[in-house]
DNA sequence: GCGGGTCACTTGAACCGTCAAGAACTTTGT
DNA sequence: ACAAAGTTCTTGACGGTTCAAGTGACCCGC
């Protein structure tokens, strides 16, 4: 009893080097941030994308949406860099159902001591296999199955523009 | 205070979408799977992997090489699959330091069972999004990328042959 | 043949993510 | 004006993953 061949070849190439990216890339990500200071890629991103928000601060669902989180996944995260004094929660003045996260002071300044560490190893670890037109062809196709996968996530809202 | 724009346009949507897919896919697949009976997206690969091997068993550490993980999460992973009766582990006869996981017969009829409705899901959220051309530019972009990331992935030994 | 080094794997604890349930508030329909 | 439905977020329990340490087994030089 031999298992199909369901994917052709270049399907089965595509999906199994995805299936490999997956795994490997945010465990070597996640090692450096690790040793760098005490953080997870994932911790990176959160305050990575309210560093880049206007006022360093955004209501938990847009910031759910920005790291493609469940909101129970990031509401533990917050709580824990809250701890650290990194992140703060408050109350949204016009409507109560929602919490804003704000990134602190001492928590922009440990993305800013992170940041040149965590970039330079995506680009040893990823960037740097590329040349300027497969980086160009991967935002690209990278884009189209984002879109396939989840309709109105907010990258695609400014694939030209300005965050 | 402002986080410097440390990647280009192009840089930063390859990385972004990268990171979307990231999350997004595993978690689309795995509720899939979860559904159609209890197992991962994970747990499914350990078998389909098994299920492609000579005899249909394989070293735990050349599976582990396979699924990209650690020695340490398949073995746990299969201690799981062992005690559903979708697996078995055997000594090996010239190596006593091995380990081998052999693929049941029930474990293959419940890939079997399983592996319609997956390669569905494979297709209808990662590949249905890109024509031709772009699933075989990714196979390439991709095995850079993972050529990158682990010099002497299996992946990069079967580029053109059959596994 | 035996001691140090390496290899293949396992285990338990700590940590992280997911899921289901629920609390607090706002909006909608009548 | 009120109830029903929807939104936003939090929580605790459960299962999965990682990390550090440990157990045998093989290999190499002497």
């Amino acid at each position: 009893m031999i298992e199909p061949r369901w994917l052709n070849s270049d399907e089965r190439r595509a999906w199994l080097a995805i299936l490999s990216i997956n795994t490997l890339l945010p465990s070597a990500l996640d090692s450096q941030l690790h040793t760098a200071g005490k953080v997870s890629l994932f911790d990176y991103n959160v305050m990575a994308m309210l560093s880049e928000a206007e006022g360093h601060f955004l209501p938990m669902s847009q910031l759910a949406a920005r790291t493609s989180s469940s909101l129970s996944r990031l509401s533990h995260v917050v709580s824990k860099l809250e701890k650290r004094g990194w992140l703060e929660r408050r109350p949204h003045p016009h409507d109560a159902r929602v919490t804003t996260a704000h990134l602190s002071d001492i928590g922009m300044a440990t993305l800013v001591d992170l940041a040149p560490g965590h970039v330079e190893a995506v680009r040893t670890k990823f960037l740097d296999a590329l040349s300027d037109r497969e980086v160009n062809d991967l935002a690209r196709i990278g884009e189209k199955i984002v879109a396939r996968l989840d309709d109105d996530h907010w990258i695609l809202r400014y694939t030209d523009g300005q965050p």
